[in-house]
DNA sequence: AAATAGTCTAGAATGATTCTAGACTATTGA
DNA sequence: TCAATAGTCTAGAATCATTCTAGACTATTT
């Protein structure tokens, strides 16, 4: 029998984002999802996908992200010039950055305020507030 | 007589920072820093550059951003993959940026807070915290 | 099953940034 | 004053992330 019933949830996530369930789409769905709260790069996921014996090119892999990204399934978050990380977490929230390692970590939403925000120039809506908390070791680096 | 004057405090700043005041670092300096709080692009000082009749390569452009930055002169700020801002701002203050125009402008450090930071993962310490406010026009994109 | 719209891919193209290696320049100190 | 030295500048090549192209392939619809 084949487990035709695992991917039941991914192609309904994907057929109400509009998208086609094909193979490509649907693994790279569950190699996101699978896991937990995730931020990783196109690079990183492609390295997985192709560990994973799955074929896709580097080209769809980004395709993929940027749709997903569109869809509001995933969040794209940037911290530094040239590099691009896609988060699993779409709820509001914010990140430590290891400029050492360049890893991310969430911080909940909860856990941070940001006040006395003054309002946006006239014409314009705030779309997202973005909160990047830097560290370092003080050994490495 | 030669206004050698005017250059006596680019000079200045040069030499504290460890750097040799050539022509080329003198002029991006005052093109940096004669025209109040600047939040520009390695290429777009480039193009300023040539208007104003200096020579300078592209390279020489982005080492001298990269070295005032290194020595705290500017600060680099980071809102879009693939694309690199320097501040001449280096006090601690936050940004608006304009999703449509790609432009940044300033949020006065004092005018906003963020409060209930979860103390840093252990082994490490906050090197900065930087806030982006993005904003759009609601007609415009 | 044919028609259609949508998707996938290899490889080329792009754009920002960095590197290379040789020519040039500021600084030093005899 | 001027060579020696370290530092700097530049054109162009290289690199890296990302996007584009155009043709082959696939899911959906009829
Ligand atoms: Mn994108
Ligand atoms: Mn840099
Ligand atoms: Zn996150
Ligand atoms: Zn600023």
């Amino acid at each position: 029998m084949i487990p035709a019933r695992p991917y039941a949830f991914a192609i309904d996530r994907l057929r109400k984002a509009g998208l086609r369930p094909t193979r490509q789409r649907l693994a790279l769905l569950r190699l996101m999802f699978d896991g937990g709260d995730r931020h990783v790069t196109a690079e990183q996921l492609h390295a997985e996908a192709l560990a994973a014996k799955l074929r896709v090119s580097l080209a769809t892999v980004y395709n993929t992200l940027n749709q997903f990204t569109a869809a509001g399934l995933l969040r794209e978050v940037v911290v530094e010039a040239g590099r691009s990380y896609f988060d699993t977490n779409t709820s509001d929230h914010h990140h430590f950055f290891f400029e050492a390692s360049g890893r991310l970590q969430d911080i909940p939403g909860a856990d941070l305020k940001v006040s006395d925000l003054p309002p946006p120039p006239a014409g314009t809506t705030v779309s997202r507030v973005d909160v990047i908390v830097r560290v370092k070791s003080p050994d490495n680096n």
